[in-house]
DNA sequence: ACAGATTGATAGGTTTTACATATTGGATTT
DNA sequence: AAATCCAATATGTAAAACCTATCAATCTGT
């Protein structure tokens, strides 16, 4: 059987004519009596009972017609869904981000994003970039916003924007009077660091040139507040993401910012995915609607 | 789109696997990766995303898949009904009797049909001939039994069985006295009719050689029940079908019952559906049931 | 009563499409 | 490096759905 032919026999039982149930179909009428002959043949069953001058339905063919219009508005329903869906810019985006991102990016794009593009429905999920790239392999993430190559060439990547590196320290430090920062300034010695796993954590390390050994682990922070925190009260100084300069901890803790002039003190921020997953269109528009709303303390990467 | 091609959607979506859903379907891994693709295509939709090593429902696709199972779930729930009607002696058969047969007819066969076609589903409707017939040919009813020949082409019929006509007259009536009634025994002037419609009437009148003008249209009973409590009471005689003496006025009523020696005082009982009809199986069943259960006072028909 | 219109079924030929085998390209495993 | 696995692609074949033309039966209108 056939989807074809169940619309056909409803076209007949809405008809009662084979003419113009055929003409509805937009077949011949003979075409349309055969797959109904058909249809009755693998069924088994006669549905209609016809004449020379009359088309009636038996019980039998009531009965079947209810399970034949169910399943036909059940296909429509199907179709009208995928339909729905074939706009790639519509319909569920499963993004993660790593948390030294997430709450200082995202407020930036969520709004801008309602607006352009009302039909995506971002599900967030901050974790770090491990976690995420694992998520992204079992398909529980369709994209991930992170700060590393994501090294797995099943992976594609939409590189987005270089986040420069702040140097945060307290307000009583000696490093006060400097309003412009050189490598030989950074505080190497009085480092606070984010947990491990945090990709931050790693380069912040390497750009102060130091090792898993030669790293203080007696004082780690589960997050970027925390950390900021921390360095307000005079626990130490740190490298701050520029995204981050107008986090929650900005105002009142004392924290003082500079920029940082020293190589490599920043960070690529990518969009990867599965080079596999489909909606190809959906990523691209990510990507130019979060360089588009980015702020100037970062630096666009010109698409690729 | 096509039922076979959701079926081979729900092969992949099972098996995660091409090369395996195929061989589930009975179709080389092509054919079913081409169908798939007809039916993304079709959709505009990706429900699977497939690298090298594996393949994955797309939220998208698992939304679909909801669907297609309830589509083929319907669709096999359709075929099953059909295979369970296919059995032309079993299922519905909307069946007609005339007033004066129904009440005496029925009793006789029910239990049996009961018994033999456990699974035809017997609806009655009692009405008298002109009625039945035009429910007949508006397919209300799927057959009848009635006791004058259909007279319309698009009607078949299966004769059943010769019903005898038997006089009835009241206890102290002076025919008491004899025991085998000939047509000059007949009393003309005493008879009690049916009302009008009832193919009885007019049965009588013709054996008894009345027309519509010579007949009393004074006392017409509304039932053969009736009939007979008039019978009983004295109001006069009339001509009974065979099947009817074993009514439920048969005790105490007083009536007298007598063989009748008269040419064509008989009707010929006869089972009529439309030619179209499909169940043509059913319609000789029943026919056959009914006579396999008469009593001997009626003459059975030898098929045709 | 007879010609013309109507209706569903049938016949014969064409196009579409579903299918199979063979092969390719990319990735993984031994 | 060779063998294996997997889905995609290429190409030819067989089944099906479809069309036009026609038939048989009936109904309609003169």
């Amino acid at each position: 059987m056939n989807l074809r032919d169940l619309r056909y026999v409803l076209a007949v039982a809405e008809h009662r004519h084979f003419g113009k149930a055929a003409e509805a179909s937009f077949v011949s009428q003979p075409t349309l009596s055969g797959q109904i002959k058909k249809v009755e043949e693998e069924l088994g069953v006669t549905i209609f009972e016809r004449s020379n001058r009359s088309v009636e339905i038996t019980p039998i063919g009531e009965q079947l017609l209810i399970y034949a219009r169910r399943v036909i508005e059940q296909v429509e329903a199907m179709e009208n869904l995928a339909k729905a869906a074939q706009d790639p810019l519509a319909g569920l985006l499963r993004l993660g981000v790593i948390p030294t991102l997430g709450p200082y990016l995202m407020p930036l794009i969520l709004q801008p994003l309602r607006k352009e593009f009302p039909d995506m429905h971002l599900v967030l999920r901050e974790e770090i970039t491990e976690q995420l790239l694992i998520h992204l392999r079992h398909h529980e993430l369709d994209a991930a916003l992170i700060a590393t190559p994501p090294d797995d060439d099943d992976l594609q990547e939409i590189a987005l924007f270089d986040e420069p590196f702040w140097l945060a320290f307290p307000a009583k430090h000696p490093l006060y009077n400097k309003d412009e920062i050189y490598e030989e300034d950074l505080p190497v010695d009085q480092l606070l660091l984010l947990a491990d796993g945090h990709c931050l954590t790693e380069q912040v390390m390497g750009v102060c040139h130091l090792d898993q050994s030669s790293a203080h682990d007696d004082l780690r922070a589960s997050s970027l507040e925390t950390l900021m925190q921390l360095v307000g009260a005079g626990f130490g100084c740190t490298l701050v993401p520029a995204l981050a300069l107008r986090g929650s901890w900005a105002t009142d803790t004392g924290v003082i910012l500079r920029q940082v002039h020293v190589a490599n003190a920043e960070r690529r921020i990518r969009l990867v995915a599965r080079k596999t997953f489909p909606r190809a269109l959906a990523l691209k528009a990510l990507a130019e609607l979060v360089c588009k709303h980015l702020p100037n303390t970062v630096r666009k990467v010109v698409k690729g």
